[in-house]
DNA sequence: TATTTTATGAGACTACAGTATCAGTTGCGT
DNA sequence: ACGCAACTGATACTGTAGTCTCATAAAATA
């Protein structure tokens, strides 16, 4: 039963993060205050709290679930970093062109402010876990087995690296970016 | 010309640094305050200021120029994991037993704190963008080309991975697990 | 329409990092 | 011994994130 209330809290929500965003474009990320971000959005500095407990929050979210879904439906067959590949693509598959551009904004964010970086970094331990179990799982070995800690810094630092490629041009293809790079993992990072 | 005045700065400096660890082990990195530390090293708050403009300037110095220095010294010949391998050995191998196990208790924050990962990785696209220059000298890619950043994303994934397990136990020998990774990526990350 | 529940705004408050000022002290060269 | 330069402490100040309280307004419910 979506009330006024309801649609309300929608509203509010989303027009203090785009006004966040907005400012963060035009401003940086740290040089924008709560308080600014509040006004923008035609909110009190309480309310905001209220909305995101942190200003961090804003841009910090759960945007990691999808992969793990994805990465759990791989082939059993596939080695673990084609499943991590499979799995990106399939997590980017399930998004929309609009959603994928519109996020594309928060990660550069996410990606580039060294504040966000922490805050993200901050819940990596769990989706590492997270990843480690399920790739443990697929290949037998033990999920603090340093080959396949080896096999999720590997990938995920060749990830950030196009991750960072695509927030610093944003007419950089990310899904794709990532694919390639995963698949030059793959074939051994061969020259 | 070691004056008094010389080697009370050091004294002071020391007794910061000391003290500032021994707070962060006790109560953790945030829950430490500038001026708990200043406190127990028995100088003012504005004095820590003049000796570390930062909280972070504790814990994040300038700890890779051996590394950088080492990988521009590496074989022309080796393929550029290889050469990285061969940098973090050298680098490591010019340390005494004692400076590493003294940086240790350094790096358990630096790669553990969120805050402070940020503000390494802060400096880390000029860390990046030097050894992607020296590798593309190497290897005759342009240093932005993505394979070279391919190479660097999953050998410092890698390498952090190694050294987050270095840093959850001080009884793994951190440079030869980071050998070890590196070893694991060189032959293809093969199960 | 009357009552209850919930969101909001206003504003005071805390905590902490970092800055600025200024006076007092201490080592240093003469 | 003396005066200078550097170091220090005390203290007040700023800026910003986040908390708390309470009164008000607006939506839900009966």
């Amino acid at each position: 039963m979506s009330g006024l209330r309801e649609r309300k809290k929608v509203k509010t929500r989303e027009a203090i993060l785009r006004e966040a965003f907005r400012l963060f474009r035009e401003h940086g990320y740290s040089a924008t205050t709560v308080e600014q971000i509040a006004e923008a959005a035609e909110v009190s500095r309480a309310t905001f709290f209220r909305y995101f407990p942190t200003k961090e929050d804003l841009v910090t979210l759960d945007r990691f679930l999808p992969l793990v879904e994805a990465l759990k439906a791989q082939p059993p067959g596939a080695a673990p970093v084609s499943a991590l590949r499979g799995a990106f693509r399939t997590a980017f598959a399930g998004l929309s062109a609009e959603e994928i551009t519109a996020g594309h904004a928060r990660e550069v964010f996410a990606a580039t402010v060294p504040e966000l970086v922490a805050a993200n970094l901050r819940k990596s331990p769990g989706l590492i876990r997270e990843v480690a179990e399920i790739l443990a799982d697929r290949t037998g070995c033990p999920p603090d087995d340093s080959r396949i800690q080896n096999v999720i810094g590997a990938s995920f630092g060749v990830v950030a690296m196009a991750w960072l490629r695509w927030a610093r041009d944003s007419a950089v293809d990310g899904p794709a970016e990532i694919d390639r790079s995963l698949a030059h993992l793959e074939s051994g990072l061969t020259l």
